[in-house]
DNA sequence: GCCGTTTTCGGCCCGACTGTTTTCAGTCG
């Protein structure tokens, strides 16, 4: 399976911050393939996770003269992010690949197999390539290297398998149904106390690799036997006395550990992470004189082993109020907590309403009532209905008389249905030359507009960003809805100049939507900048029918990892409040 | 390669599991 490489670069686009972290996790590859110390490689690894995350574009900040301060990128990798940044390349990786067979990189993502054995296999057998690492263990060949056997070729052959069916990560919707249905039918094992979700979905992050559970038993042995036994379990890949990995059959890798209900706390800090979160930690803890683990706070003199059954605990016993998983990030979090400046999350309770829902009268399934009855149903005080206007010809959008025989619907439901409320709203699209679909008079009439970007997505990032500029300061828009564009896993986000975007919508109070589909648009560190510039945000579900509505949960979810509060929203406000902001 | 209210050198989070080996290295999270 040939994997993608950086290629020459001649034209003039500026190095996303994706392809600088693909290539910087290169060079920590290769320099574990090389031999080279281990934290060299966790350097270079370190400073992609930093890039990755950067809501702004790294490089065009290196081009402007205005450099970010990346944490653990110091000289050395500072010149080097700038040489790529000016020239879409980089001289030491070029010299790395020339050193490294492309192949060896592809053998290192087979589970299992780690620099050791790439440079073991490629000295001892000269296996260069996946499909020469394929033939030699189905010819039986590894068992003559020292240090491999027979169980290592089956193992090298599964793990080759699996590489090649493994699909994307999992987007979070589907793996919270995947471990409702895990935790369900372990919950019930004899001797489980608790059990709870883990790891980068206890966190919410956007999408997941691996499900991680957490439980606190009083029978070790049974629940990691129930989890083994369980019908779609394709493969066990371990079974040891305090955790399990499995395979399930079509989906994800699941880790279930265990753990005396006594330790829970520091299992559950551990187990949830981040890395980065831990290792602070666990600096904080040395600090003290401590050297924390999942097992427990142990005094370095004496051995003593400190338990926490709660996670307060464990942040009390490091001086730290208890931070919420979704800020978990080792992204200041720490820094916060230690100064007693922590946001107050967002929170589900505090959703009055939802400001993006659709219905039969263009592209969603249910009729008006039906979703605003469902809304209702969900505990909100309103929904604004957000149909599409003409121009998005695949939605059916609605024409001016359309949107006049709407209007008489909504009022006919709100009668109905009072005191809920549904606000009469559009989804308004942004054309391809920058104009709306909709005359002024008639965008007058709406209660809340939204405008979006459906079509011309192609265009130049000034384009696109000066399309954005001009719904953000239109006087009649209320709402720029999922404004990157992106689908998670199919649809890459726009370019779009952020900084200008955000700034624009704090002076004009226009919000910011953050979309609880699949999009989950803004993702959570745009969302994040967005905030701190001041600009005002607001959750929605993106809903096309009933059961659409419960989606915006990811919404609050991406919030929270943005660090927003309440305040800072418009969908934890009541109806008339909402009207009085966007008036 | 980074980094310092102990350090500009000597550390760099910590432990479980596997496999092959008789005490541990490699891999993973």
């Amino acid at each position: 399976m040939p994997r993608p490489r950086s290629v020459s670069r001649t034209d003039d686009t500026v190095i996303s911050n994706s392809e600088l972290a693909r290539i910087f996790n290169e060079i920590g590859d290769m320099l574990e393939i090389l031999g080279e110390v281990v934290y060299k490689a966790v350097a270079y690894r370190r400073v992609a996770d930093a890039v990755e995350r950067y809501p702004d574009d790294v490089a065009a900040l290196y081009r402007r003269g205005d450099p970010p301060k990346l944490p653990g990128a110091g000289a050395a990798l500072t010149a080097k992010l700038a040489e790529l940044a000016e020239t879409g390349r980089l001289e030491y990786h070029e010299r790395l690949r020339a050193q490294v067979p492309d192949g060896l990189l592809d053998i290192l993502r087979v589970p299992g197999v780690g620099p050791k054995t790439v440079r073991l296999l490629n000295a001892e057998l000269g296996i260069d390539s996946l499909d020469a690492l394929r033939a030699a263990a189905e010819g039986g060949q590894l068992r003559a290297v020292k240090g491999l056997s027979e169980r290592t070729e089956q193992n090298v052959l599964e793990g080759i398998g699996r590489i090649e069916r493994r699909s994307t990560r999992l987007l979070v919707h589907d793996a919270d149904a995947l471990v409702a249905s895990l935790v369900e039918a372990l919950r019930e094992v004899r001797g489980v106390r608790r059990i709870e979700p883990a790891g980068s979905l206890r966190r919410r992050r956007t999408t997941i690799g691996d499900l991680d559970l957490l439980a606190a038993v009083d029978d070790p042995a049974a629940v990691i036997a129930a989890l083994d036994g369980l019908s779609d379990v394709e493969r066990v890949l371990s079974a040891g006395t305090d955790k399990s990995s499995i395979i399930l059959r079509d989906g994800p890798q699941v880790d279930l550990m265990v753990c005396p209900p006594a330790a829970w706390g520091t299992h559950l800090v551990h187990f949830t992470g981040s890395r980065d979160h831990n290792i602070a930690l666990r600096g904080m803890a040395l600090d003290r004189g401590w050297s924390l683990s999942e097992k427990g706070f142990k005094v370095i003199e004496t051995g003593e082993l400190l338990l926490d059954p709660e996670e307060a605990d464990v942040y009390g016993r490091l001086g730290l109020p208890w931070i919420p998983p979704e800020i978990r990030e080792g992204d200041g979090e720490i820094t916060a907590a230690l100064a007693g400046k922590l946001p107050s999350l967002v929170t589900a309770d505090d959703v009055r309403g939802d400001t993006h829902t659709h219905s039969n009268w263009t592209d969603g399934v249910d009729s008006i009532e039906t979703m605003a009855r469902a809304a209702r149903d969900l505990g909100h005080e309103y929904i604004v209905l957000t149909d599409h206007s003409p121009s998005l010809g695949i939605a059916r959008g609605l024409t001016p008389e359309r949107v006049a025989e709407q209007r008489d619907e909504i009022a006919r439901v709100n009668a109905e249905l009072a005191p809920f409320r549904v606000l009469h709203g559009t989804e308004l699209e942004i054309r391809a030359d920058a104009t709306l679909d909709y005359p002024d008079e008639l965008l007058a009439r709406f209660d809340v507009v939204i405008a979006s970007i459906h079509t011309g997505r192609g265009q130049s990032p000034e384009q696109l960003t000066r399309r954005a500029l001009a719904a953000i300061e239109h006087p009649h828009v209320d709402i720029l809805a999922h404004p990157s564009g992106r689908i998670v896993n199919r649809r890459d986000p726009l370019p779009l100049d952020w900084p200008r975007l955000f700034e624009s919508a704090a002076i004009h109070g226009t919000a910011l939507e953050i979309n609880g589909s699949p999009r989950l648009d803004l993702d959570d560190s745009l969302a994040r900048a967005a905030g701190r510039t001041g600009a005002r945000l607001t959750l929605a579900s993106d809903a096309h029918r009933t059961e659409e509505l419960a989606q915006q949960r990811h919404a609050v979810d991406l919030a929270r990892r943005a660090w927003l509060e309440a305040d800072q929203l418009l969908t934890t406000r009541s109806a008339d409040a909402l009207l009085e902001l966007v008036r």
